[in-house]
DNA sequence: TACGTGATCACG
DNA sequence: GTGATCACGTAA
């Protein structure tokens, strides 16, 4: 079952982001259907240094004043497509990113988009999760309810008590924000990102 | 630890 | 137009 819209939509991005912890990130690009269990997430809100909605709208980060629901994929130094899900009402831009996966289905494709024979570490960090699942900006925009990309419930429960909160990676240009503890990650997880 | 890589944005 | 900057990954 997808994930419905009032889920995306609540006003709290942390506990959204909690929350995503063990759900499913499935996506279909080129009729390759890809999908991976989210062991780490990250909240990003327009109210704080770190989001890229701080310091108001720009091309970039436009889709981040949507409604809940949406994707926001940017490229990232050049070289790395960033994934998050735009969550809160219209004009209050908030988001998650997604940083890690446990790969879950077709996996073998991948091995062949990452080129490796190997399932280690294919899918923990954000940059390498999009390349797995066959994600770039083309995909920026996109409704979560569409057939393309979207997250579903897991198979299985996650305690609360088992989702570790850490500071952001990455981000000290926001100063005082950047410790901020808004990583969440899987308890025990081998599949969480190791920077 | 260092650097590739190119879009983006705040300046003029 | 131009230049600094950047929510990373890899090799060393």
């Amino acid at each position: 079952m997808k994930l419905p819209n009032s889920f995306y939509q609540r006003q709290n991005v942390t506990t959204i982001a909690k929350e995503l912890i063990g759900k499913v990130l499935v996506t279909n690009v080129n009729n390759k259907l890809t999908s991976g269990i989210i062991v780490e997430t990250e909240a990003y809100s327009y109210k704080e240094r770190g989001c890229h909605a701080f310091k108001g709208m720009t091309p970039r980060n436009k889709v981040m004043f949507e409604e809940g629901g949406v994707t926001y994929v940017y490229l990232c130094y050049g070289i790395h497509h960033l994934f998050n899900v735009v969550t809160n009402q219209k004009d209050k831009a908030d988001a998650v990113l997604i940083r890690a996966l446990e790969p879950l289905a077709g996996q073998s494709i991948m091995q062949e988009r990452m080129k490796t024979k190997s399932l280690n570490k294919i899918t923990s960090g954000p940059g390498k999760l999009t390349k797995a699942l066959g994600i770039d900006r083309n995909h920026n925009g996109l409704f979560l309810q569409n057939h393309e990309i979207w997250i579903e419930e897991g198979s299985s429960r996650v305690l609360a008590k088992s989702i570790l909160a850490s500071s952001r990676i990455g981000i000290d240009y926001a100063g005082e924000d950047a410790k901020l503890p808004w990583r969440f990650t899987l308890m025990g997880s081998e599949w969480v990102s190791g920077r």
